[in-house]
DNA sequence: CTGTGAATGCAACCCAGTTGCACCACCAAC
DNA sequence: GTTGGTGGTGCAACTGGGTTGCATTCACAG
């Protein structure tokens, strides 16, 4: 049994064809893929219901088995955190729309965000999502 | 003139009766409003065109007059910075919706980010967004 | 087998936001 | 005056990511 598989029925999942390629499509990704994005890569091996894909990624993001961003521009964005790493966050490029993760170069969730709170917040926090908007290194290099 | 006319002004755009109106709904705010909230508040006192307001907006956001953040439900909201403030952060809830301007709290941004990335970043860093969520205060007494 | 619930697939829908284009007010050049 | 350009607004239609409803299929227990 794979990894993923693993993953699947440690949350209670049935790792079926579907569920095991969209992990497989989400693994080893150093960036937080669109939908589309994740459909495309599925159908360039075998034909995938669009339905099946956002009721599986909403599911997997309920139970942590990938993260789900809102990225600039209104698009939800999935990615597979690392073994053991909470959340990290994300690269955005204003312009070609990339958004890279940026696995264990800092972890600016909770940990480093709640010290700088001098007032309580207005509620109780359970999440902390942090995005770094601007260009990409491809984008620079394409036209500065 | 209205110190938002000046605003407007110092910005290259003519106060207009639209544009006031728009300010106005956002001045004094201490959440981020949807462009829907916005609509309501306007219709509540004559006809508004969305098409107008998202508009406007846009055109708000690219001068920095407004600053437009993205929720955790995929929907913009809008908020006037307070004078001399740079970006805030935000609070959202993620039961009600409800998206709290976290003013002068703490600046999460640039400055207390930056230093932390022990990597370099894969781009030019223009802008920071950071969200907390959770549930506010008023849905965590409403029902726990 | 057969019943049941989970998983999938198809079609239709929702809706925030956008685009296209006509209209209008205003001003400047002729 | 009138013509032409420009910026702002309004209406209608569109876009597209995401969702809902419902029928069908699958896996497995009884």
């Amino acid at each position: 049994m794979t990894s993923n598989a693993c993953l699947l029925r440690e949350n209670g999942m049935e790792p079926t064809d579907a569920r095991l390629r969209i992990l497989e499509a989400l693994s080893g990704q150093h960036i937080a893929l669109r939908a589309q994005d994740i459909l495309k890569a599925l159908r360039a091996n075998g034909p995938f219901d669009k339905v099946t894909l956002y009721r599986t990624l909403e599911a997997f993001a309920e139970r942590s088995i990938v993260q789900r961003h809102c990225a600039g521009d209104r698009t939800y964005r999935y990615c597979m955190p690392a073994p053991d790493e909470g959340m990290h966050s994300h690269f955005y490029c204003t312009r070609c729309g990339n958004m890279a993760c940026l696995t264990g170069q800092h972890e600016p969730g909770m940990g480093i965000l709640r010290p700088m709170d001098a007032a309580p917040l207005p509620g109780r926090l359970q999440a902390v999502e942090i995005r770094l908007d601007g260009i990409c290194d491809a984008c620079l290099s394409r036209q500065g």
